[in-house]
DNA sequence: TATAATTATATAGCGTGCTATATAATAGAG
DNA sequence: CTCTATTATATAGCACGCTATATAATTATA
């Protein structure tokens, strides 16, 4: 059982994302879908598509597939901008606020079940690798 | 810049399978299809797709679809077993031979950059916490 | 031996990522 | 002020994961 560390990345990855979408499916929601929710949430009323884009490093395309899907289950609205009409705010609806609490719980517990049983101090270490390896990445880009 | 330790495992893999893509662009291939001619490579002649599912921990439809891709692009063919007619046994063709030390070559170097700047000691722990939260997943089955 | 359960493969349909491309609005340059 | 470049959003089409379901071959059971 010793493989490459891109192999643990992959499916670490991919079992996070399924173990995720499995608690988040009894709110009609996927782990991207909450994630952009939650950050819609923290930053009220301000937000247009390319901040989203920004913040979670997506493409146009995919972000713009994951809002139509918010937008066909009614979670949020979108209002083209009075000060720039190529933008487009993003409203929360009464249904997404009423359930994100319920999000933010499933999203901490997997967080805590990820890293349960490491030491402090290994995790710190892991931590920190795991940000080299991000920076290592991304093409010595800072 | 300090973000959930699930937010790092994602944009890490996506990063990963994307540089893979890029290298392999060239070769016809991507990096899922590459794995598994790496794989049939090594266990010549006696693969089904059965064994893929189990190597690589995906489910059929997916094992499926790569390898109609590959089939459709000249790199294996499949041909129904004589001792079992639900088998489908996978062969290289000259094609995928001729170019899997090009793949091979990718896929090192690849890993490579993952880690570089990251001491020997570091790795090890990093590796260590990585099989825990991998187990950890896995839903603490072994 | 005939029927039921299991196994391997295939298909339909979906979500999330991507690239390439289009369209409309604004900003900038001449 | 007009023309060009840039910006925000949208669409088409693809790969690769998934679940649910179907089909055919084999194995096990009655």
């Amino acid at each position: 059982m010793d493989r490459h560390i891109g192999f643990y990345f992959k499916k670490i990855f991919q079992i996070m994302e399924k173990n995720m979408n499995k608690k988040l499916e009894k709110i009609d929601l996927t782990n991207s879908q909450a994630s952009i929710l939650i950050y819609l949430y923290k930053n009220k009323e301000i937000v247009n598509q390319r901040d989203i884009e920004r913040k979670f490093e997506l493409t146009n395309p995919t972000v713009n597939g994951i809002l139509n899907r918010l937008e066909n289950k009614d979670f949020i609205r979108r209002t083209v901008s009075l000060k720039d009409a190529r933008n487009k705010e993003i409203h929360l609806t009464e249904k997404s606020i009423s359930l994100i609490n319920e999000m933010r719980k499933e999203a901490k517990q997997l967080e805590k079940e990820l890293i349960a049983g490491i030491s402090k101090e290994d995790l710190n270490i892991f931590k920190e690798v795991l940000k080299k390896v991000f920076n290592n990445l991304q093409g010595g880009i800072k």
